[in-house]
DNA sequence: TGCAAAATAGCACGGTCGTTCTTTTTTGGA
DNA sequence: TCCAAAAAAGAACGACCGTGCTATTTTGCA
């Protein structure tokens, strides 16, 4: 037995199969949660069967059998990256009106998660370098998640010129760039190089990015 | 019998003695230069002595003898590509006058080997990403080649600001910030998300980073 | 409560890894 | 040309890898 990740459910009195959780299911639930663990520590090509049962206190085979080959698993952890990201940093940003403050709170999520990442590392990053020239079904469900998000942004940059937040003549796929950029390099600067200052830099390179494109100051 | 990677310094009827270089030398710079294709592609921690060994049709063994221990292979290829990186992009900087100049032709040779380097990646980017949580050695080698470059660069946007060809008050560190992010979202997009217009879009960001502080334009 | 089905464990396989040791080959100066 | 030193090969090691197979245990509905 192992999994009271979901002790909660249980708590309110519904077995697993009203909820439609066999126990497998919940096992595997919890086991694509500690590879995540693991897949943002030592990457999603560093990620075993081995080091993960020991992790679990489970068999190899106990693990592996809810996957069937490694592949599926490093694929189950980027769909759960996925769905993490999208709570807590494209939800949220919902509840905000369309245009620019949408686009902020958009931004500060993804770099509050960034930053704190520090840590643990974000997936799409690691594993962008990991996966850039190694084709095949993990590379594409990677590549898939990223788009999709970087489309998200592209979205909000799009209904901030329309919503006339910005200038109208934002090039809003190169402010996108941009923003990649800025979140890239303070990935890069404070979790390799234990820079301090990045998230200031961050922010800072952000506004001025918005002003330059006719935003009013925050 | 294997390497004429340097049949150009034979031909010239040197012997390797008269060049300081003897044989183990020699196949050893050969076996790094291989390594560093391989590490390129893989990576640094995918980077094996079996496969080393494949492509240089030595033994494993004969390869490991050169370096003692994997590790120090690794930083071998780390050191190689430093000098290489410091060649093709920093010394051609030298011969531009001090300032914008010289910023504009670093930026230039570091823009295109990244963007040259679409199939073959960037050991200081994929470097990162794979040791920014792995302390040791490597990741000390990896993080000093880097800040040695970043410092370079820091360097010559102070100097543009003291040849007053950027503005009196610019913030060299948060410009030095936002170029790294430049260089990385090219990286990363014309990488990974094999996306055209990457470099046209780093150009475009590049020349609005230096108006917004103060540069005259091209 | 019993029993099929699902979940997990145990074991073995071929393979690759970095590393160590010993032996053979090659090198290059005296 | 000879011969010590350097370089390379060869074989073996223990460890870990992903995966397939067969038992065993656990689950949860009839």
């Amino acid at each position: 037995m192992s999994s009271n990740i979901h002790p909660i459910a249980e708590a309110e009195g519904q077995t697993p199969r009203q909820r439609g959780m066999h126990k497998g299911q919940q096992t595997k639930a919890a086991i694509v949660d500690a590879a995540l663990g693991l897949a943002t520590q030592i990457g999603l090509e560093g990620l075993s069967i081995g080091a993960l049962a020991e992790v679990m206190q489970m068999s190899k085979s106990g693990v592996f059998a809810h996957f069937g080959s490694r592949e599926e698993l490093q694929i189950s952890v980027i769909r759960e990256y996925h769905q993490r990201f999208e709570l807590e940093v494209f939800e949220p940003a919902l509840q905000h009106p369309r245009g620019l403050p949408r686009l902020r709170s958009l931004f500060h999520h993804w770099m509050q998660r960034t930053s704190a990442e520090i840590d643990s590392g974000c997936l799409y990053i690691s594993g962008a370098a990991e996966f850039d020239d190694r084709p095949g079904p993990v590379r594409d469900a990677l590549a898939s998640s990223v788009k999709t998000w970087l489309a998200a942004v592209h979205r909000a940059v799009v209904q901030s010129r329309d919503e006339q937040h910005l200038a109208l003549d934002t090039d809003a796929a190169q402010m996108c760039f941009e923003i990649h950029g800025l979140i890239l390099a303070l990935h890069y600067e404070a979790r390799f190089l234990k820079s301090t200052k990045s998230l200031q830099r961050t922010k800072q390179g952000f506004d001025q990015l918005l002003l330059r494109n006719g935003a009013s100051p925050t």
